[in-house]
DNA sequence: CCTTCATGTTTACAAACGTAATCGATAAAA
DNA sequence: TTTTATCGATTACGTTTGTAAACATGAAGG
């Protein structure tokens, strides 16, 4: 595949899935911009033990579910994102309440409530929240 | 496998993760209690689309996943979870804001604010939540 | 008894994933 | 100019997942 092609022709709608992996390198780039292989691998080999090699195919993968892009740089490419991580994280999120809590946040919020996994300051800033949606 | 032993000896302990068709065998089992695999297929083989194989093979997995327990029934099997569905849910979503949210749950409350993903029944249910948490 | 179900077990097989190593081309260094 | 360090591209390879079909066995019916 050409770096910049996936076949899929015109309507390249459907988000395709990200995986665990890929979703490392989509942060560093979410957090970088526009980032060479090289650069992605400092951001996250270390870390995640991988080796540059790996952090490669993740980027290819990701060219390839056009969820980033390569942009010719000399001998090499940038990448970056061209997914906003706000939609990413709303997708992965509306997954999770669709899959577990039949779709309703509320649901959400009260199975963290109940198991303690929300802090004191979790619901102060929640209330401020609640308060100023209401405003 | 002999439907019963994971090899792993004593320290069963170490939750492994349960895939996303696995996930809605789960869902029938919680909601169900006990269940034969033509009884699991009952509630899922038509809306999903699967044949009993299917069913048969994720139980398996479960089963060898410790998810689920697989009592003898004369011929058959009856399966029952192994895994109380508040401590899944609990973790998925743990998972879900660690890993996008930086593990803070009101950051995940704020963006679905953010993103209008939260009605106003939603919002009302939440607030008496919280109402009911401060006493 | 023999055929037919019903069931768990074994085997299958492609796609996705995690994690690289290798290859080919080129740019930089010596 | 020959060597070497870099890149992306190609190939690799074991595991997990999705989705079954084939097989063995025992129960049930005729």
């Amino acid at each position: 595949m050409t770096q910049s092609e996936n076949g899929k022709s015109p309507g390249n709608s459907k988000p395709e899935r990200i995986s665990d992996a890929e979703h490392a390198v989509m942060e560093a780039l979410w957090e970088g911009g526009t980032l060479s292989a090289a650069d992605v691998c400092d951001a996250v080999c270390e870390p995640r033990g991988w080796s540059l090699a790996t952090v490669k195919t993740l980027l290819s993968r990701l060219v390839g579910k056009n969820a980033i892009a390569a942009q010719p740089d000399g001998r090499r490419f940038l990448y970056s994102p061209l997914i906003a991580r706000v939609d990413y994280v709303g997708g992965e999120s509306r997954r999770l309440v669709d899959r577990l809590f039949d779709g309703s946040a509320s649901s959400l919020f009260a199975h963290l409530a109940e198991q303690e996994a929300l802090s004191e300051e979790d619901l102060a800033d929640i209330e401020a929240l609640l308060k100023e949606l209401k405003s």
